[in-house]
DNA sequence: TAGGGAATATTTTTT
DNA sequence: ATATTCCCTA
């Protein structure tokens, strides 16, 4: 990790490395490879693209390439690079080569291309106008920041908003696109073909802010590699083996990296799965995977198509909905596992309906003896977890749900890590903004838009223009007071980080700061979370050498923490699904306008859907044994209504490997005739009669009371039927937990909750304990 | 300056 | 419907 730069180094001769273990017999991970696999890891020289379907054992063989060429002794770790996209998957990766090798690797070039680039830039920081230390902007930093910069340029920011231009500039990044360029790119449409100016206004802030954006992570390495071609040349030299996992994600940028890099040996091994392409929202190129025969001449190429993970029905049905999109490079998978079942497609009356559906063939499953850990719930979008929580938490079935909001995105811990930045790295003023008055200490916008003008006006950064202007008349005495009791505190933490230890050093600024006393007073229920996600980060803080060391991991690598290692239901994103398999996969919301995405589709056009079809292909291939796959006839959608017809999708998965399960009623009896005709007219919600009733159901039926719903009582449920609560009675709310009711006012309750106090609750919003 | 209340957007996916 | 952000008043 801390090897210094240094040209020379690069140079040694391959005759230094230790040959000694060429010459043994045949290492035992080759027999366990099939022929293809094989023929990936032993194909070391030369350029090499693995077509590898879902579950061909892709991860095997890129792992057991990389234990291969260091077992061989072709090169030392530091003179592999090995790029991935996910941090977990980087980790898998080198636990893996480790178990192959039986022994731990140092030194390996092996990461995100985030992570990687980071590394680079760091060592040549000053070659981008940067120092070694700078700091990696986070997107709500760099919306901020892109805020200033819109507001500087007088521009309106409620009709241009921050976020569009940071899509706008994050597609020139992933385009490899500079500042410069993007002028003669057309799609500078932002505040009249004010973009590309405001992009260079931005690049310009973040440099005197010594900071990095995601994008810029690669593309200050492609700038200095292009203006620096000793530095170039040195990596090129150094890198003798490259290897690339999940290829079709590249983006250009990524892309023009790797090909970099690659030009001195040409050993470059990437390997990808066209079907698999699901993040072209954020500037993949399947494109890439298609030139990598041109672009790398005399690549060979290797497909891996024995799956060894699913039943055939599953890989059936992953085939069929594939074969709909144009422009593959095709690959057929193929298994020797046993039959198994069919696939279950359940049509249901709604959202709760779905929910409680995969509840009950949760613990069905359950019962039989099956792991809670094997099975997932695969959703296209996060707002449709919320409906499974609800259901799951009144089950009492124990759930994660991965991915969600990370540790680093929640908003103590951003706070906690600004007052580290705010010391290590006197420029960054953003640290500063965010910290300034959190807690409060009376230094309100006034004040900060006194210190935002003095350091606009004299290029000062925040801190030094505080400092002037304590000296000064302009504020007023108290926030003058308060101001300078700040900048004698920052100082005092100052002097601290060099004498303490990093984490004591970090518990002392939290708590002399006033922070977690800020958290320690707060009533709100989740303030204790807080203070143990605290806690946890400050433990976390041991790992690391230095506090720098720390707050690189955090920017780029930091994770949820993992929820729990229980036997628990998954609840993920397709997106987060990549890689990952499972027994049982429910893949529920099959309907149009959400899977495939309304939104994605608009702004898409045909290739959208081929991508969103990629992704129905991703979540089926997750499969090992089972698939329920669900769909909806309604779905309340902010707080109506809204009638839906099954996906198109559905209709692409052949007949012979489904099952159609769908609720009783649904079909209006003709349920055996099926999803092939048109459905449009079969869920039209305007042929069914409860469908005004149902409306209400959530809205005012519960006061109006007395509703009886004819032949549909099994979806009356106990609140509306029971309809009050009374003094006394146990409540649980999905927020606040377990309470009893104080006083009944018609359906508004007063509630003393266990831990979050007394609140006043419609009654809908509890239910009996 | 702080705090409450109104107005506003949110719901695609993430290194 | 909910969460955040913004604006106004005390």
């Amino acid at each position: 990790m801390s090897e210094s730069f240094d040209l020379s180094a690069f140079d040694e001769s391959p005759g230094a490395v230790p040959h000694v273990e060429a010459s043994r017999p045949e290492p035992p991970y080759l027999a366990e490879l099939n022929g293809a696999q094989r023929e990936a890891v032993e194909a070391t020289e030369g350029p090499v693209l693995v077509l590898a379907g879902a579950g061909t054992g892709k991860t095997r063989a890129l792992t057991t390439r990389l234990a291969h060429i260091l077992r061989l002794g072709l090169a030392r770790p530091g003179e592999v690079l090995a790029v991935t996209f996910t941090n977990k998957a980087s980790r898998e990766m080198k636990g893996r080569v480790e178990d192959l090798l039986q022994r731990p690797v140092e030194s390996l070039w092996l990461g995100t291309f985030h992570a990687m680039g980071a590394r680079i830039l760091r060592r040549h920081a000053e070659l981008a106008g940067l120092t070694a230390n700078f700091t990696i902007l986070d997107t709500d930093d760099q919306i901020r920041l892109l805020k200033q910069v819109i507001e500087a340029a007088r521009i309106d920011e409620k009709k241009w908003p921050a976020r569009n231009l940071a899509a706008l500039v994050g597609r020139w990044k992933d385009r490899g696109v500079g500042p410069r360029q993007a002028g003669s790119d057309n799609a500078g449409d932002f505040a009249f073909g004010k973009g590309a100016s405001l992009y260079a206004a931005y690049q310009e802030r973040l440099k005197s802010l010594n900071a990095v954006d995601f994008g810029d992570l690669l593309l200050h390495c492609l700038a200095i590699f292009g203006n620096h071609a000793d530095v170039l040349a040195a990596y090129q030299r150094r890198f003798r083996y490259i290897l690339v996992d999940e290829y079709q994600d590249a983006n250009v940028a990524q892309y023009l990296w790797l090909r970099l890099l690659a030009r001195a040996h040409h050993n470059i091994c990437c390997v990808g799965d066209d079907d698999q392409s699901i993040y072209g929202w954020r500037g993949a190129e399947v494109g890439n995977i298609l030139r990598f025969e041109k672009d790398f001449e005399g690549a060979r190429v290797i497909r891996l198509e024995q799956n060894y993970r699913s039943t055939p029905h599953i890989l059936a049905a992953a085939a069929g909905l594939i074969t709909n999109n144009a422009g593959r490079l095709g690959k057929t998978l193929w298994t020797e596992a046993l039959e198994g079942e069919r696939l279950q497609v359940r049509g249901v009356w709604d959202g709760e309906a779905e929910a409680r559906f995969v509840g009950e063939e949760i613990e069905a499953l359950r019962s039989q003896g099956h792991s809670l850990n094997e099975m997932v719930i695969l959703v296209r979008a996060v707002f449709q977890m919320r409906e499974f929580e609800e259901r799951f938490l009144t089950l009492g079935l124990p759930y994660r749900v991965v991915g969600g909001l990370r540790f680093y995105e929640r908003r103590e811990i951003r706070d906690a890590v600004a007052y580290f930045r705010a010391v290590a790295q006197p420029a960054d003023d953003l640290a500063i903004e965010r910290i300034v008055n959190v807690p409060r200490r009376g230094i309100g916008s006034t004040t900060v838009q006194a210190m935002h003008r003095l350091a606009r006006a004299r290029d000062l950064s925040l801190v030094q223009a505080a400092e002037e202007l304590v000296m000064t008349e302009e504020l007023r005495a108290q926030a003058r007071r308060a101001l300078s009791n700040f900048l004698t505190r920052l100082d005092r933490w100052r002097v601290e980080k060099t004498r303490l230890p990093h984490v004591e050093f970090a518990e002392f600024v939290l708590d002399d700061s006033g922070y977690t006393a800020m958290w320690r007073n707060d009533k709100s229920p989740d303030a204790p979370g807080k203070l143990e996600n605290l806690k946890e980060l400050v433990a976390a803080m041991d790992e690391f050498e230095n506090l720098e060391e720390f707050l690189e991991h955090v920017s780029l690598v930091m994770e949820n923490e993992d929820s729990g290692t229980g036997d628990k239901v998954n609840l993920m994103t397709l997106h987060g699904a990549k890689g990952l398999e499972f027994d049982t996969v429910f893949l529920p919301g099959w309907e149009e306008g959400v899977f495939p995405n309304q939104r994605s589709l608009d702004e898409g056009g045909s290739n959208a859907l081929e991508e969103e079809r990629r992704l129905g292909h991703v979540g089926l291939t997750r499969a090992r044994r089972r698939i329920r796959l669900s769909f909806a006839a309604s779905r309340r959608v902010y707080n109506q209504w809204q009638s839906s017809i099954p996906s198109r999708f559905i209709d692409e998965l052949p007949k012979d490997s489904i099952e159609y399960t769908s609720e009783p009623g649904l079909y209006e009896g003709r349920r055996t005739r099926t999803l092939q005709e048109d459905h449009v007219s079969r869920f039209d919600v305007s042929e069914r009669p409860s469908t005004g009733r149902r409306r209400n159901r959530h809205g005012r039926a519960a006061t109006s009371g007395g509703l009886v719903l004819e032949g549909r009582a099994e979806v009356v449920d106990a609140r509306e039927s029971a309809g009050v609560f009374r003094v006394g009675a146990r409540v649980f709310h999905q927020k606040f937990g377990y309470g009893h009711v104080l006083s009944v006012d018609g359906n508004r309750l007063q509630v003393a909750f266990d831990k979050a106090g007394t609140k006043r609750i419609i009654d809908s919003f509890v239910e009996a304990a």
